[in-house]
DNA sequence: ATCCTTCTTTAGAATTATTCCAATTTCAAC
DNA sequence: GTTGAAATTGGAATAATTCTAAAGAAGGAT
């Protein structure tokens, strides 16, 4: 089993069901999301997967993380107007972004938090999507 | 009374508080938040104000802006990387996109859903900011 | 195996919201 | 009235992302 090809079976899966073929460039890009799961952008997968595949186009990452999002193997995560990050933590989380470092951490939700949230929305408003963003300083000292 | 000078108690009460100028570029822009509270966008201010203030340009707009973000006066709202929106509701509320219509509606939160959101935070997670939002399709007939 | 079609990748150009810049204008203080 | 900081302006620059057109891979049918 080659190394990219760990994680492959559920990305071989949900891209059989979505009807799209398996290529290296998208087991690497997927590959490059769980090793280090730090919420990367574009720019910084594509840095990691050059390593593996010199030949690899900026256009292929970004066509292959689109890709992942489509077939719900990865979350695109945006913070103002930074570039966006790509998380492949498929648990319903909200994200703690720390303005110190820079660093975006996952908070896990219980589902009882997340069906309260759902009930201050009115009548009739049926949401596909929450998204909750936390902003903040950590201490230093972690 | 001028009808820009409509709103102008609180906008030249905060800009005074942080050592900046009032000037007509800003009370119209902040005006025309108040008058269509629609969470429009940077070129939307941009064409409503031009039809007062002809000579307007839109990095004025873009600097009057930022200017009632940091007087704590209007919330920039972003989803997704669409073109970032402003808010002048003060008020703690989440925001539902309607994806049909691209609107934007304000969703009041209740001070206790805020705490409890607030409680799932890690000790020494310390929030500035929340953000909520929420994306889905309203039913045509509203 | 070859043909045919479809999907995918690629390099580079285009897009676009926003920011930056340098020059003017405004305005409050002295 | 002079002066200096702050604000505005038009246009250039920036940068993340998307688009485009051409080349490459892959699967199914014959
Ligand atoms: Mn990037
Ligand atoms: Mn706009
Ligand atoms: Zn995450
Ligand atoms: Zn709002």
């Amino acid at each position: 089993m080659s190394t990219h090809a760990i994680h492959s079976d559920a990305l071989a899966q949900k891209l059989a069901d979505s009807g799209l073929r398996n290529t290296p460039q998208r087991e690497f890009v997927y590959d490059a999301l769980l090793t280090k799961r730090d919420h990367p952008t574009a720019d910084e997968v594509y840095a990691r997967v050059k390593t593996q595949l010199p030949g690899i186009s900026l256009a292929t990452v970004y066509n292959c993380l689109e890709t992942l999002v489509q077939c719900d193997l990865v979350r695109a995560v945006n913070f103002e107007r930074a570039p966006t990050r790509y998380c492949p933590n498929l648990h319903p989380h909200a994200h703690f972004h720390d303005e110190t470092t820079g660093a975006t951490h996952d908070i896990e939700l219980p589902a009882s938090l997340l069906a309260e949230i759902k009930a201050v929305l009115p009548p009739g408003y049926n949401a596909d999507v929450i998204e909750l963003t936390f902003r903040g300083k950590l201490p230093a000292t972690r």
